[in-house]
DNA sequence: CGCCAGGCAACGG
DNA sequence: CCGTTGCCTGGC
């Protein structure tokens, strides 16, 4: 049990507190309230976290944590608490816009995920939102995994990769996961095929990790930059989607011009090259904990446009 | 009906 | 190298 007041995004708003712990629902999707709970999935765990109690007088919430089965100080890993956002604030001290986000949103975290869990869920996040990206996932759990009961409500577990591997691409689609389906499979091929490993991809350094996932059919610059961030401890990925290419087209374009006046850098959409440079640039402007600074940019372009996860 | 949504890959120039 | 196109699906 920790003190303090937690948020996931999709409560913050509600909040005059400011949070100690925020986080990005554009990361991780099968996480659920009742009444004053919070509900996630983590693989084969159900994680629960509960507002027990509030001293009014000084704004402190006492939050209780709760798994099963049972996960020892699930929050301290799921929650990174193990990193040090202080000491990784000193490394944006120097610039004027992440300093300043750093402040507005302080306490917004990464949240560390399973890895399994993590590729399948991002292998559908191609060309489709957050709202049909939990839909696929739910009903991928409801059909392929196990049910728990907690508090009343039922849950149900994340699919195991044989079981994934088992099924076949029509019984994948039916979840609703369309095209991406094919690279569910593919996945989870390799992986009882024994040809990819998690543990192996967590060993390896970030461009070697990376283009192991990039090898996948279904996964491009985006989606293997979100797994190796938010779940193989490669804080230094800098994923650009659509909120971040924003983002730094609003307030970097003096970087690009400086280092690379042959960027054109006029639409949105990227191609792989450019991709590649830009998140290059970034990464060597900000640094190993570049992750985080792409968290609170997307954060702040959510907010800015009142999206409400 | 068309268009879009937190991408990707195949293809032609 | 670049630009274009189609893709499952649901919401507007």
């Amino acid at each position: 049990m920790i003190e303090g007041y937690t948020s996931n995004s999709r409560v913050w708003s509600r909040s005059r507190l400011n949070p100690v712990i925020t986080v990005n629902s554009g990361q991780t999707f099968l996480w659920e309230k009742y009444k004053n709970s919070w509900y996630g999935t983590y693989n084969d765990h159900i994680l629960k976290f509960s507002l027990e109690e509030i001293y009014s007088k000084n704004n402190k919430y006492v939050i209780n944590f709760e798994s099963f089965p049972r996960f020892n100080n699930w929050e301290q890993f799921v929650f990174r608490l193990d990193d040090d956002i202080n000491h990784i604030s000193t490394f944006f001290t120097e610039d004027i816009v992440l300093s300043q986000l750093f402040k507005k949103y302080a306490g917004l975290r990464l949240m560390r995920q399973d890895p399994y869990q993590c590729m399948i869920s991002f292998a559908c996040s191609s060309n489709t939102n957050i709202a049909m990206i939990r839909r696929m996932l739910v009903n991928l759990s409801r059909k392929f995994g196990s049910r728990i009961q907690m508090d009343g409500n039922n849950f149900f577990t994340f699919p195991t990769i044989k079981r994934l591997h088992n099924a076949s691409i029509n019984e994948l689609c039916s979840c609703g996961t369309g095209f991406r389906a094919k690279t569910i499979k593919s996945i989870a091929e390799k992986i009882v095929g024994g040809s990819l490993s998690t543990d192996e991809l967590r060993g390896f350094g970030y461009s070697e990790a990376k283009e192991i996932l990039l090898s996948i059919s279904g996964i491009g610059n985006k989606i293997a930059d979100c797994i190796l961030l938010f779940s193989l401890e490669k804080t230094e990925a800098f994923p650009i989607d659509i909120w971040i290419a924003r983002s730094l087209y609003s307030y970097y374009r003096t970087l690009f011009n400086e280092q690379t006046p042959k960027l054109n850098f006029k639409s949105i959409k990227l191609t792989v090259n450019q991709y590649n440079l830009l998140s290059k640039i970034m990464r060597e402007h900000f640094g190993k904990y570049a992750g985080y600074a792409q968290q609170y940019l997307y954060y702040h372009m959510r907010h800015q446009a009142n999206k409400k996860w």
